[in-house]
DNA sequence: ATGTAGTTCGCATTATTTGCAAATAAGCAT
DNA sequence: ATGCTTATTTGCAAATAATGCGAACTACAT
């Protein structure tokens, strides 16, 4: 995503205005890497603009979106994401926190895939699912992929995986 | 996922009861590739058996991912779809149809990723976005990946694609 | 046939997101 | 500054997807 200054810019040659809600969203979506969802970011937005609508949060994401300013992300099942890098990127979740990190791939082409006969990829998305050690962080970036299952059929990380990112009761009235 | 007779065996070695509905949707799974969501299975089943409940056909679509015989997947932030092959393998998704298609890669291992430090990866999740061309469907198995997109921003494609599966008005009352 | 515990089912409820209309307020012209 | 016009913001209802819960039901061992 571009600079506030540079969306607030392309908003206005669009024949947008510019709202105190559209700055302050834009200023905190700008260079954020916490793939935040909507309620979260409506919550942040919240702290300096009491009394911003959800309804506003989601309004200005989508046109943020349409606008190729950010992309949206359908992670777990639960809350879309969004993510103000739009470059050709990829995500790893961890399994424990829910936390999402943009990953780079190389080598996409490289992909030796079955694909179904006269299928075109347009484009291909990735997802690591795995969890950040907390032992020794070794620098191992760039690193070849290598999965930690058996060989055979696997289903344990997948199974329950149903879970949603835990969120309030309900909105409005946080007893 | 394993044949209906299996699978009962499975059951009732959990101690868990065959009933005419678990039979009804062992079968409607087995061997099914077409990757349906609860709906869509709730209404094959009603065909079959009026009168089956959308929640017990959500019950046992659970159980079946707990005992590892169906497996989950989060596509495009629609509702849930289920796949009884639960081999290593990855999806294709057409853009136009909405259709899902199971993909299998020979060579994970070799994606280079620059993952955060410490990410340990459990598995990897891959989704080819793409459409069928209608036209001569040239037998392109087994080819390399190359992606339809401008090399710098690519967000053509995913931009507006919160386009959820289409869905009756209302269930119980198909007016 | 009987009893018991596992199941089914319907309804209420949660969670996420969007539709809509009334109230507001940018931004331009005066 | 004042007023106008129309884009925006907001709150609320509604759509969608999935789950919690309890009452009624039934598989199946005895």
């Amino acid at each position: 995503m571009h600079s506030p200054d540079v969306v607030a810019t392309k908003y206005k040659e669009q024949g947008r205005r510019l709202t105190p809600q559209r700055k302050l969203l834009f200023t905190l979506m700008h260079n954020n890497e916490s793939h935040p969802t909507a309620e979260g970011l409506f919550e942040e937005a919240s702290k300096r603009m009491p009394g911003i609508s959800l309804r506003t949060v989601y309004q200005t994401l989508e046109e943020l979106s349409e606008m190729g300013e950010i992309q949206l992300m359908h992670c777990d099942g639960g809350a879309v994401r969004f993510d103000p890098n739009v470059d050709e990127h990829h995500h790893a979740v961890c399994a424990e926190t829910g936390e999402l990190f943009d990953v780079y791939v190389d080598n996409i082409d490289s992909l030796r895939a079955q694909l179904p006969a006269g299928f075109e990829v347009q484009n291909v998305s990735i997802v690591f699912h795995g969890r950040v050690a907390k032992s020794a962080p070794r620098t191992a970036r760039s690193a070849r992929v290598t999965t930690t299952k058996s060989p055979a059929r696997q289903q344990t990380v997948r199974a329950k995986s149903a879970k949603r990112t835990p969120r309030r009761t309900s909105r409005g009235s946080n007893t």
